[in-house]
DNA sequence: AGTATTTATTGGAAAATCAGATCAATTAGC
DNA sequence: GCTAATTGATCTGATTTTCCAATAAATACT
């Protein structure tokens, strides 16, 4: 344990630079006596004198010349870094990491960038898109500071807070003989050209396993990487492509009808994943607590159930 | 007033090194409970979490990495000039800067500085030989610890402390006339060839003082610069050498003779000189604190009167 | 399920810190 | 030369902080 404090050496410094007692105490808001008290200390203990001392002047003498150089230094380290992370408390500064799925990264997420980024401009959020697995690993080697994505298995590493439970949906051509349909089922489908995502896509696994189930072979003619491209397609007549819900733009549609995809319905549990016993970053805790505000169609976006 | 104390770091930089606060604690000789505050309060006022908790294992964050790098170079800045003080205080190290008269340069000082030696040997002990004014010029300017020599004027900047009271003596061989009286008058000598020191030396300031107020010049016939050297051509019977008392040998003395110069007698006070106010480094006050000790032949070495 | 270990919390005791009054010493102005 | 003002040192009582012991809560291991 070291035996000087901070107190004392910051009452040295102030008095080696005020020139004298008195003003070292008017600068710290001490008094002169708590001032007196505390060279006094810190020459006993270092057992020598820090200062030159007549009534009317004080210098520095040789050893507190010496002292004064790395108290200062250390002095100005420690207030650099508690004014640094200060500022990073304060969301003045800092920057978030955030692994994403790419349904939520392109609905929702959009918004919330953009609303944070004026609340914050001084922190610097950077998205990687990311499929289910990786959103794992990236938040269990603590790579990103959290992730937003599908609850896969319930592990207890992890913590989920969960925002929207996302179905999927068909999306077609509007000619399509089932786009008139309120709502269909995956048997439907099952000879119908699918429209998928890359294999390494949660939402692809998904529907691998039902196709299999139902004793088929997931043989999608395109594999393209981007929904809107996917959607586009579909629009064109090329197929059926199947998507979260989420991933689907609902507000002004184009030449394509949405039809939900029931019998059975299958749903993932999107939401926020975590680190268990992690403590996230000011920044990224502000983040989080303002995502599920702008899950705004969703019932259970208030459902705040823990993996 | 920096709003972490240095306690607060340390610990914390224990908790993050010892890998938990339970051995954190044992560390530090502290109570876990201590512990627990300590880094709870630093995490309050940065604003950050620095560790991850689980009951189980303690992780730091990347704030808390961030600020275990400053912390530490910080904690390691003070931790290491405090023990460089210690040392120094502890006199294992240290420098001593003096100036000292030539006459006490060449007699007593010797003995001190081997006593001195074997007594602190990890001390530097530097002499710089000078005359009365310059001894006066350094220690003003703070360019020696402190001085050895006449106290000549009183100047309110210095603290004196009085060594010995130095007479005048003339050597001269052991065949000069004057050589049997057990004292002689300096007027004795104002025909005699004066073999003197340089003008610069005090003694030879007072030799031309008491010279001209028996309306003579003083025009010694050589100008040495070292007291053996005058001492050597006195007994060469070129001359009486006029010398303060301190500065020749008492000892065996060879084929010259030392006679008192008295009436009118001149004494010159020679003691340590010191600025007023000016603390020593401990190193310096034990070298000080010592040195009346080594002025054994006179009754006044004890008399420690300020000027 | 039970035991042991680890961190968090609480309450009271001990210690350090602080401020105001006073003292001693020095300087500046008259 | 004298007075007034300023400065650092010291003392004392009050406040704040620090610390520890006991206890609680959570988790890992058996």
């Amino acid at each position: 344990m070291l035996p000087v404090s901070l107190k004392q050496l910051e009452t040295f410094v102030a008095v080696a630079e005020a020139g004298g007692f008195r003003r070292a105490a008017d600068r710290l808001n001490l008094s002169q006596s708590s001032v007196t008290s505390h060279v006094r200390q810190l020459e006993e203990t270092l057992g020598v004198a820090l200062f030159h001392r007549t009534t009317r002047s004080v210098r520095l003498t040789d050893a507190g010349n010496a002292l004064l150089e790395r108290a200062d230094r250390a002095l100005n380290g420690i207030a650099d870094a508690v004014s640094a992370f200060r500022s990073e408390a304060a969301m003045t500064a800092g920057r978030i990491l955030v692994a994403c799925a790419p349904s939520f990264a392109s609905s929702v997420l959009p918004n919330v960038l953009a609303a944070f980024q004026t609340r914050h401009p001084g922190i610097f959020v950077q998205v990687r898109e990311a499929y289910g697995s990786e959103i794992h690993d990236a938040v269990r080697t603590d790579s990103v500071d959290f992730g937003i994505g599908p609850m896969e298995r319930t592990d207890k590493d992890f913590e989920f807070r969960h925002l929207v439970t996302d179905g999927f949906v068909a999306v077609m051509s509007g000619s399509h003989p089932l786009a008139g349909k309120s709502s269909i089922r995956f048997q439907d489908i099952l000879d119908e050209p699918v429209l998928a995502m890359p294999r390494r896509s949660a939402t692809r696994f998904k529907l691998e396993t039902i196709f299999a189930e139902n004793g088929r072979m997931l043989a999608p003619k395109y594999e393209m990487l981007h929904h809107q491209t996917l959607i586009s397609m579909a629009e064109a007549g090329l197929g059926i492509a199947v998507l979260p819900e989420t991933a689907v733009p609902t507000g002004r549609q184009g030449a394509y009808r949405i039809v939900p995809l029931t019998h059975p319905r299958v749903t993932r549990r999107m939401g926020i994943l975590m680190l268990r016993g992690n403590n996230l970053s000011p920044a990224a805790r502000a983040f989080v607590d303002i995502l599920p505000a702008f899950i705004s169609d969703r019932r259970d976006a208030v459902d705040h159930s823990a993996a």
